[in-house]
DNA sequence: TGTATTTTATTTGTCGACAAGAAAAACACA
DNA sequence: TGTGTTTTTCTTGTCGACAAATAAAATACA
């Protein structure tokens, strides 16, 4: 019965924990494997990584600065909810920020940048193929984001990474249960934006921006007015 | 204006310290008392306000979440530069959220916004009477965070906090040396747009809101271009 | 039985201490 | 004197423990 054994994986680079903890929860309230309003338990989380509750304390204050869980104080710390009641404030965002880094990748990207764009386009097609919904909405969201990040606007790159994320959530929602048909166009849509950047052709690259963030928010407002009710319990 | 108290009993309520510490750090930083690249002493810090490091941590974490400071692992962490080489991108976004928050503004306030809107206008409008730069840019920014709240989409909101932010460490910077004329203007320029909001006019907000908001900027980097190479230094 | 009050339990916020990592200083050696 | 190595110092990252705040349970009382 002597405790010798301890040493399965204690070897921790000093401060991954936090980056580690971060990531992986982050991934898990985005992929609605921790639901909006799932309690977050410290001393929990503590024994699962096997690490002391300030780094875990650490990751969870950079989640709730995202917004992604909420403190209340002394009392729980939980998963945001989704504000379905405001999701027009999430679309006017959203719209705007695809137009205005779809625009501004036109004007500023560099050829390394088309290289890593068109990796999560191939990267998004191929989960189109194999119908995997989950790889779909990450690769997708990761698609946008490099544009963004060829638009090199960190401002504006930072504030549609909040809003990918939280569409991330959104979709998975619908892909919980329903297996739609839009991905293909949004395929399509896809490559005709990344002509368009490449020809730096701006005013194309903002209208294809927008066109293809409309197609998004119509298609998930049709999905929501289909069932009101069921969802808007979460 | 800030009650510090840090010689009395040391009687603080329990979730409060972090609060505190954060709010007067980013005010610190904000107002240039803390300089960019200023050393960031954790156990400094815990002397100062007689409480233990795990606080101070919180509230630098958050901070480092908003991007007022940077951390380098294991090593030091320090009051974040201003990025003068990219400041076209800061003043790409400032515009931009100006316009669009303006504009929602517009359309979307009820009554007792416009309330506080003015009460921030005649803050701004007494600063430039007594010549109060640091109230100037202080109320300048609220002014125009009020607006934001009226609009009512967090996601605008947020952003424009930051770059508000943001843009009261580059005023304060010009105003550290220069007794510049134009205030006066934008305290009519503010009046013009308080007068758009009231009547729902979204597209004379939204252009007055641009207007204003290019005002700035060419200002600033009038200014910018008078002195390169001096202040570049910080 | 229903309600107010006390007690317990659970979870968070704070603390002091220690160890790891990196920079600075001290040192060895040619 | 200059360079490479070792030692010291200083700051951060992590830990375990305790105290405060709140919720839940138990109890008292009508």
């Amino acid at each position: 019965m002597t405790d010798i054994d301890t040493n399965s994986v204690p070897e921790r680079k000093r401060g991954s924990g936090v980056k580690m903890v971060y990531d992986l929860l982050r991934d898990e309230i985005l992929d609605l494997v921790l639901p909006p309003g799932s309690p977050i338990d410290e001393v929990q989380l503590a024994e699962r990584f096997k690490m002391s509750r300030t780094p875990i304390r650490e990751a969870l204050v950079r989640l709730a600065g995202e917004g992604l869980i909420e403190t209340l104080p002394n009392r729980s710390t939980m998963v945001s909810n989704i504000d379905f009641l405001n999701l027009n404030t999430f679309f006017d965002a959203l719209v705007l920020m695809y137009r205005v880094t779809t625009r501004l990748a036109a004007r500023n990207y560099r050829p390394e940048d088309l290289t890593i764009i068109r990796g999560f386009h191939e990267d998004y097609a191929a989960a189109v193929q194999t119908r995997d919904a989950l790889r779909m909405i990450s690769t997708n969201a990761a698609f946008h984001a490099a544009i963004a990040d060829a638009g090199r606007n960190p401002y504006f790159t930072s504030l549609f990474r909040r809003l990918l994320d939280e569409g991330r959530r959104i979709l998975r929602l619908y892909y919980r249960s329903y297996d739609e048909q839009f991905p293909q166009r949004f395929v399509d849509e896809h490559a005709e934006i990344i002509a368009a950047i490449e020809a730096r052709d701006i005013e194309a690259a903002d209208r294809l921006g927008k066109a293809h963030a409309e197609q998004i928010v119509a298609q998930v407002q049709k999905l929501f007015s289909r069932d009101v009710g069921i969802d808007i319990a979460l």
